[in-house]
DNA sequence: AAGGCGGGGGC
DNA sequence: GCCCCAGCCTT
């Protein structure tokens, strides 16, 4: 079989295929491309059904481009708060603030127009251009390399920024007339159906028959990816520390970096692992940590531990309970000697903030009093 | 080209 | 435990 036939033929299988087999998902439910545009952003390496109730919630509390520009950014982190990849919020936002302004509102019919917005890069603008706008582009993500990877036996690295461009060009080519919405969807729902990464399902895929992966018997190795650099390992020390009513010290994260404007209880590193696990020499490491940052507390106990993976880094958190040595000025009504960003807040506050998994579960925890009840627990063993 | 940037699901 | 996911941005 030549190549233009195994090309035609993979097309034509895939997108009748697609037709019968498409799962009914939120997103396409709609027509609105800024509907699509929302469900792309969440998409970005984040899993379908993970992303559907956020998709709901996000299109019922901004409902047009305008609703989100005008949106308070709390309120556009809030609505994320969970997802992961704040950046994307940040972004999203600032791209919906330059649609009403350029475009009054409406996603531009323009490959270059939207290439250009915030946080849509080669795979969106492409997602975007060929769901919403029915336009011939590629859109090849992870799926897609995969999918293609096996079907044309390739062997480059997916994880080459060169490979996607070569990527690119084959799918283009593969696009039917006038199919561009349903085959770009086709291409990823059979990656995410079909050409899973492990134990593809093989016997049911509408293009098993010309797939040269298979053939050569390689179905399983493809594609060639190179591995990922492990998560560095971060030992830190975050403190528990209340008022007098009750309230629990908490502060927000830098505008820029990791977690974003997010809240978390008051942390710090500690560079050396002994020292972090040692009850000994932890406190004082602490404290001078803290102190560093301009908070004045005294560690009073070991609570509970809590561990969180990134991309990146692994984060070890001990949490302990703390008090502020700086006398009871900054413990009570907020008289304005915390460190800039640091605030006191009970339950309800607590639940319009947004937080990192890591510290709403940790918080969730001791707003409910399982947290010392566990550690009350330990502590009598 | 490499690294920063979340979180969860599947096996 | 490991892998990977409907990626983008900065350097």
């Amino acid at each position: 079989m030549n190549e233009r036939t195994l090309k035609a033929a993979f097309s034509e299988g895939l997108l009748g295929w697609y037709k019968v087999a498409k799962r009914d998902l939120p997103w396409r439910r709609s027509r609105d491309p800024y509907h699509i545009w929302i469900s792309e952003i969440m998409l970005q390496q984040t899993r379908v059904d993970t992303v559907i109730p956020y998709f709901n919630r996000f299109v019922e509390r901004f409902p047009t481009v305008a609703d989100l520009a005008a949106a308070p950014e709390e309120d556009v982190l809030k609505a994320w708060e969970g997802l992961g990849y704040y950046s994307r919020a940040r972004n999203l936002q600032a791209a919906a603030r330059e649609v009403t302004e350029r475009y009054g509102g409406r996603v531009p019919d323009d490959k270059a127009a939207v290439s250009g917005l915030k946080g849509v890069g080669p795979y969106t603008s492409g997602a975007i251009m060929s769901i919403a706008f029915n336009r011939p582009e590629p859109a090849v993500d992870g799926n897609v390399m995969r999918v293609l990877s096996r079907y044309f036996c390739i062997d480059e690295d997916i994880a080459r920024p060169a490979t996607r461009i070569g990527m690119e060009g084959l799918a283009r080519k593969l696009i039917p007339e006038g199919e561009a919405a349903d085959f770009n969807q086709a291409l990823m729902e059979l990656g995410a159906m079909i050409c899973t990464p492990k134990s593809p399902s093989c016997l049911v895929c509408p293009v098993m028959e010309h797939c040269q992966g298979r053939q050569a018997g390689r179905e399983e190795e493809l594609p060639i990816k190179t591995k990922a650099k492990p998560p560095k390992p971060q030992y830190r020390l975050a403190a528990l520390t209340l008022d007098a009513s009750g309230r629990v010290l908490v502060r927000q994260r830098p505008e820029q970096g990791l977690l974003a404007r997010l809240w978390e209880l008051p942390h710090a590193e500690i560079p050396d692992a002994e020292q972090w696990r040692s009850a000994e020499a932890a406190p004082a490491l602490f404290e001078a940590a803290m102190a560093a940052e301009g908070l004045a507390i005294r560690a009073e106990r070991h609570i509970a531990d809590a561990e969180h993976i990134f991309t990146h880094l692994h984060w070890y958190v001990r949490v302990w309970t703390a008090e502020l040595t700086d006398g009871g000025e900054a413990a009570g009504t907020g008289s304005g000697s915390l460190p800039e960003g640091y605030r006191w807040i009970g339950p309800a506050e607590f639940e319009q903030l947004a937080w990192p998994n890591l510290f709403r579960k940790l918080l969730a925890q001791h707003f409910s009093g399982a947290l010392e009840a566990a550690a009350g627990a330990e502590r009598r063993i």
